[in-house]
RNA sequence: GGGGGCGUAGCUCAGUUGGUUAGAGCGCCGGCCUGUCACGCCGGAGGUCGCGGGUUCGAGUCCCGUCGCUCCCGCCA
């Protein structure tokens, strides 16, 4: 940091006081971290910042600066000024930078009294969560908070510097736009000046940033802010961050080629440690069938095995039957260990969760022969050939999932080789593995809806012939680190035919593309570069860079899992003017006074209360 | 929408089979203390046991409901 520009509140950093300071007069201002009073002398750390320094106040040499120290308490906002000097060998203190030196204090004032903080500033303790972000202005002073906000802003500078350097334009796109139907719900804010019609706030800048390619801009990025109305979980609030990028005349590689870039930048300001890139490639069908998951955490082995050739001929009903329906039957060799019945109960439950019917184990014993509750039902050959299959070894634990569905066995084994690494701690401390997935099927069936759906989004360039749904594939790539989907993108559809196709493969019609999506087909149809993308989500690598388990310790607001914010109260009624400068009219009797909730008092249908 | 966990002092927690006046550490307040750095010592204040109802002679403890926080499923391209 550099110094700031001397005031009458400070000219120097706490922080940066080194032995080589010894003699210099400095001023400082901060926060009273702690207070230690002896009665003769009072030591504070003062608290900015860049750090902690220890000041020392002696009632001889500074009598009215002691006594306003005995006044102090924590987090009470002071300027002081003073003498640097060097600390007795002995009172060196080795834990703080500022250890070797301190602050003799000739003259103090006092800029603000703190009430006694709802929680310690310190991070001796946990405390809850809602309490921390009731009082979110006390949590962020605490230095797990601060370095994750200095972290961010790391990680937004690099990606910022390495951006610029390669020609990007940082563009800036709508947060009031129009309702498009992308997956999630959308947030939406009435319009006073049309009564009954709603602005929607972005669940991603997607369809800007291809407008932007088509108006000749090449390449553009934005750190956006995005908007989606569904459930919270650790992971996802209901607005987030993205770098958001496009590029125009570009092919996977050009994007995924900046992408590793910009991310190896990335990892290298913030002191992250990944393997440096080129990141393998997994096709989706291959990472479903390995790993059960598209987003396969590979810090750690337990591939998923199929073994429908081991059982073709099997007369054991609940495997038969898997297979006869069309179903799988696929299992984990979880490797030599104790598991006791009580925990093999445990994870039949886990993998229940996801729609498994069941789990069947076994363990291999010395001759090879099973001992597994199904051992019976199966012949010598079929017990060999899975041995086989999947390299069991004496000791060894299969846990066997059977599914008439392949999504589901492959997903609820997914999910049980992650659980197995979670229980047996088996991801390797300070390993990070990214990894592109690839060749996604561009089209996923809607068996409940007879339909179907886009896999990624239904912008995304396909390969293959579009008469035949099920068979393409998207242009799609998404990058992965240690489990968890940091980013995904595509080569988009440039050709306002291919888009249209598309829309009708969805069974969108045309009057309907035209009225959900005119604008861009109008774009498209006024010479579009082939393009392509990515996005990228900031609050998951960043929590991911510092070890969160959840974005909102990377997020200086965020909201709790409920979509509310403690500390503004928000969302809130509001009052019944405001409702009525909307067109928007309450639902509640005002037994609660003047604030009231709302529905929407559209011109056509509105007249009864 | 569904399932799990949690809710006791300002904070972090303990609280036995339902039984006297609900405890501890930290913090806070007061006093003492001139080399501490999570300073130390002495003393003190501080409780709607989330909220409502029920069972009981008696409820922090058991039951029902409800609210909040949290994790997960659904959902989220």
């Amino acid at each position: 940091m550099r110094p700031p520009r001397a005031n009458e509140y400070r000219d120097t950093w706490v922080g940066e006081l080194r032995a080589g300071d010894v003699d210099a007069c400095v001023r400082v201002a901060g926060w009273v971290h702690r207070r230690r009073d002896h009665g003769g002398l009072i030591f504070i750390d003062l608290r900015d910042r860049s750090g902690l320094v220890q000041l020392v106040f002696h009632p001889e040499t500074a009598t009215d600066a002691h006594a306003l120290a005995e006044r102090l308490r924590s987090e009470h906002v002071i300027s002081v000024a003073g003498t640097v000097v060097a600390r007795e060998p002995g009172n060196v203190n080795p834990r703080l930078p500022t250890g070797e030196i301190e602050l003799d204090v000739a003259e103090a004032q006092t800029l603000a009294e703190a009430e006694t903080p709802p929680f310690p500033v310190d991070e001796e303790t946990p405390v809850d969560e809602l309490l921390r972000l009731r009082h979110r202005v006390v949590d962020l002073r605490r230095e797990g908070m601060q370095d994750a906000m200095v972290l961010r802003h790391t990680v937004n500078r690099a990606l910022r510097d390495y951006l610029n350097a390669h020609d990007f334009l940082e563009m800036e796109t709508p947060i009031l736009t129009r309702s498009t139907p992308e997956g999630a719900r959308d947030f939406l804010v009435p319009s006073r000046l049309s009564p009954g019609a709603f602005y929607a706030l972005p669940q991603s800048p997607q369809l800007f940033k291809q407008m932007l390619m088509v108006a000749g801009y090449e390449r553009y990025y934005q750190i956006a802010r995005c908007f989606r109305d569904e459930d919270l979980r650790a992971d996802r609030q209901p607005e987030f961050t993205q770098l958001d990028l496009e590029m125009s005349f570009v092919e996977e590689e050009d994007v995924i080629g900046v992408t590793e870039g910009m991310l190896a930048r990335v990892f290298e300001a913030a002191g992250f440690e990944a393997a440096p890139p080129p990141w393998p490639r997994l096709a989706y069908a291959e990472a479903m069938a390995r790993y059960g998951s598209d987003k396969p955490d590979v810090r750690f082995g337990l591939e998923i095995g199929d073994l429908g050739e081991a059982l073709a001929e099997t007369e054991f009903k609940v495997f038969a039957g898997a297979l006869s329906g069309g179903g799988v039957v696929r299992a984990i060799n979880a490797g030599a260990r104790e598991v006791p019945r009580s925990e093999l109960d445990a994870l039949t439950e886990h993998v229940k969760r996801f729609g498994a019917g069941g789990l069947v184990w076994a363990f291999v014993q010395e001759d090879g022969a099973w001992r597994s509750p199904i051992a019976k039902f199966l012949t010598d050959e079929e017990r060999a050939a899975i041995t086989q299959r999947l390299g069991g070894r004496p000791g060894d634990l299969l846990l066997i999932v059977a599914d008439p569905s392949e999504r589901v066995a492959a997903t609820a084994l997914g999910e049980l080789r992650l659980e197995l690494a979670r229980r047996f701690e088996l991801v390797p401390e300070g390993r990070h593995e990214l990894l592109w997935i690839v060749d996604f099927p561009m089209f996923d069936w809607n068996e409940g809806e007879r339909r179907w759906d886009a896999m990624h989004h239904p912008f995304s360039a396909p390969t293959g012939d579009l008469s035949d749904p099920g068979s393409l594939s998207s242009r799609n790539y998404d990058i992965v680190l240690d489990g968890a989907e940091i980013g995904g993108g595509s080569i988009r559809i440039h050709r306002p035919e291919v888009q249209q196709a598309v829309f009708k493969a969805l069974g969108i019609s045309e009057q309907e593309a035209q009225a959900r999506f005119g604008f861009l087909l109008d774009a498209l149809r006024q010479g579009a570069p082939p393009h392509g993308g990515i996005a990228l989500g900031i609050d998951r690598i960043v929590a991911l860079i510092a070890g969160r388990d959840s974005i909102r310790d990377v997020i200086a607001f965020p909201k709790t899992a409920s979509g509310s914010d403690p500390l503004t109260g928000a969302p809130a009624r509001v009052d019944a003017r405001q409702l009525r400068e909307l067109a928007l009219r309450s639902t509640a009797p005002a037994a609660g006074g003047p604030e009231l909730g709302a529905q929407v008092d559209t011109p056509s249908e509105g007249k009864s209360p």
